[in-house]
DNA sequence: AATTAAATTAATAATCATTATTATTATTAG
DNA sequence: CTAATAATAATAATGATTATTAATTTAATT
């Protein structure tokens, strides 16, 4: 199964990599619909999949059970508001583990690390 | 809406507590169901999420978008294994992150750190 | 202990994110 | 250009989770 060349594709990288919105597949959807108005919402999910299976994105597992999306590979943690949803990226450096610990489980091939809570914006609505 | 106790809901609990495995609600379902044979699988989810939503229990996303649960609320992180599905306590001690850059974007109630790899038992498999 | 009110459940239907199917279209190879 | 095959659009199917509702259980009150 050699992959062959895909605007749609194309699109849908470009669109998650431009963002650093963190989106989720119905996002990315809506967004490129209007440019696109024959895309679809399979498509979406379909290509996403392809792109974390590649290891060119990762899901982050958000609120409400819905899963976003993101193409930024660099070490960087996540923020999750319990409330609007939205991911914010928190820019730690890397955190250095404990190898050995983490061997006796199993191979890492890499780590989330998530805050959840109320992110500020929210904060200030709920006055 | 003052709470009453419910035996279901302890039973459910009491099986969450005592068990490292992380299961998800449907796990939880079976196991009880053999010896209550008329519980439903909503009653778990509906239970499930009432301790999350008191502080009693976490939800982790496992592999393959399901969800697990787990009552230690202790400071451990998890290691989600991509094979098997698996989630196993990791023992690292709490880590300490930079405050400030964290207020900055919200208010953190809690932090979930997830390893994601091959675990042992599926790379021996494998072979 | 019986009565009432309210919370909880069982059973099942509904929802919603995600995935599979299939006929059609687009891309690449020859 | 033609054949082969990957990708898509449209839609149906799946599967985890949530909502509904009538019946049951619990707790308070008489």
């Amino acid at each position: 199964m050699k992959e062959k060349y895909s605007a749609r594709r194309e699109q849908i990288y470009q669109y998650l990599a431009g963002t650093k919105n963190h989106p989720e597949a119905e996002q990315i959807y809506l967004a490129l619909k209007s440019e696109n108005p024959s895309l679809s919402l399979a498509t979406v999910y379909r290509n996403l999949s392809k792109f974390v299976a590649e290891g060119k994105a990762v899901e982050i597992p958000g609120a409400n059970h819905v899963i976003h999306f993101d193409a930024n590979l660099e070490d960087h943690y996540h923020f999750s508001c319990q409330q609007c949803g939205r991911i914010y990226d928190v820019d730690f450096p890397a955190i250095a583990f404990n190898a050995k610990e983490l061997e006796k489980i199993g191979q890492v091939q890499r780590h989330e690390l998530v805050f959840y809570g109320i992110c500020n914006q929210c904060k200030n609505k709920n006055l």
